[in-house]
DNA sequence: GCAGTACAGTACTCATCGGTACGATATCCG
DNA sequence: CGGATATCGTACCGATGAGTACTGTACTGC
């Protein structure tokens, strides 16, 4: 996972993978049946471990706190110094091929899905009275997808995570308040 | 220029690259010596023609305007019909190769003083009491630059101009008043 | 009209990538 | 202890990439 964490789908060589893995090729393709396929796993992991901030700051009780929690959730991730920097589906959204059942658009729809389950929470807050009933849920969903998307390739290019509170506080400061 | 900014530098190929100018192999080799060469060129195209917004939003006359002018020519350069989605330079930010020279550093180059450039825009503001005085530049401008990454990440992805409108919106309503 | 030269295009070289065949080695069961 | 089997690793294959040598042609200068 972290390989392709760290170079991109493309990038990652079935030497690195293989290396990092401490097995050889055939042992590899034994398991994983080809290399999209062990990107695919890779993709799973990556979302039940370093990225499970996702699901459970959509569960903290306001919007705020929500916003919140994507941000500094993505904030420290994308700049962990035990991890790659940056973000593996921002990554993967650069991608030569553009088939449909291929890696990109598989990392795709892993990001068009969480910007919905944010809208989703966020249309929740309006119902709740959480936010005010003229915002719109979509709009802050895509806002807050833009700043982690953007935090991710600012830690690509070596962001501390300071710089990046920085923005999360910028960001939040243009939250609304019922 | 298209070809790179649609595929970035290791996704032309040459074979992409001739097609589109309609020469051949050895005479682009004589006219621009290396694919890095070429690209080089390509950049340099890039920041004078379609990111030429960015000088000029740099000149308006408030910090809010400034912001305004470069989230909009942001958006609507990555979003423009006519020319491929997205942004040469965040698509370059995901190089495998990360030698002092290669292309990825030019562009981490590039990204870094474009974002110190708003910075000291944004410093003369805060001289001219047109942010108040606690302000932080480097921050604003780091915010601006996440948003704008942010939009090059969602506009290959196949944003529109209108999602982008309203995370720019989102984006002004955090933007200090003196 | 002819020799010299510059250029365009074809076809090649070398390296690397994803994927696989095959031989060597170890393991398990009778 | 022996043989079938599973597993591991080396070495290979076809495809594709960047970069280049070579040949034929057109054009210039005399």
């Amino acid at each position: 996972m972290r390989v392709f964490w760290e170079k991109g789908f493309e990038g990652a060589t079935l030497d690195d993978l293989t290396a990092a893995m401490g097995i050889e090729r055939p042992s590899l393709y034994a398991a994983f049946g080809s290399k999209q396929d062990l990107f695919a796993r890779a993709v799973e992991h990556y979302l039940e471990g370093p990225s499970a901030y996702f699901e459970e700051a959509l569960s903290e009780p306001t919007s705020r706190r929500v916003a919140d929690a994507l941000l500094c959730g993505a904030a420290d991730l994308h700049t962990d110094p035990t991890t790659p920097s940056g973000c593996l589906t921002v990554h993967g959204a650069f991608l030569r091929g553009a088939s449909p059942d291929g890696p990109g658009a598989r990392l795709a729809a892993v990001r068009d899905g969480a910007e919905a389950a944010i809208g989703e929470r966020l249309r929740r807050a309006v119902e709740e009275g959480d936010l005010p009933s003229d915002a719109d849920p979509s709009a802050l969903a895509a806002y807050l997808r833009s700043v982690t998307y953007g935090m991710a390739v600012k830690a690509t290019g070596g962001a501390t995570r300071e710089e990046l509170q920085g923005v999360i506080d910028l960001t939040l400061s243009a939250w609304p308040t019922a």
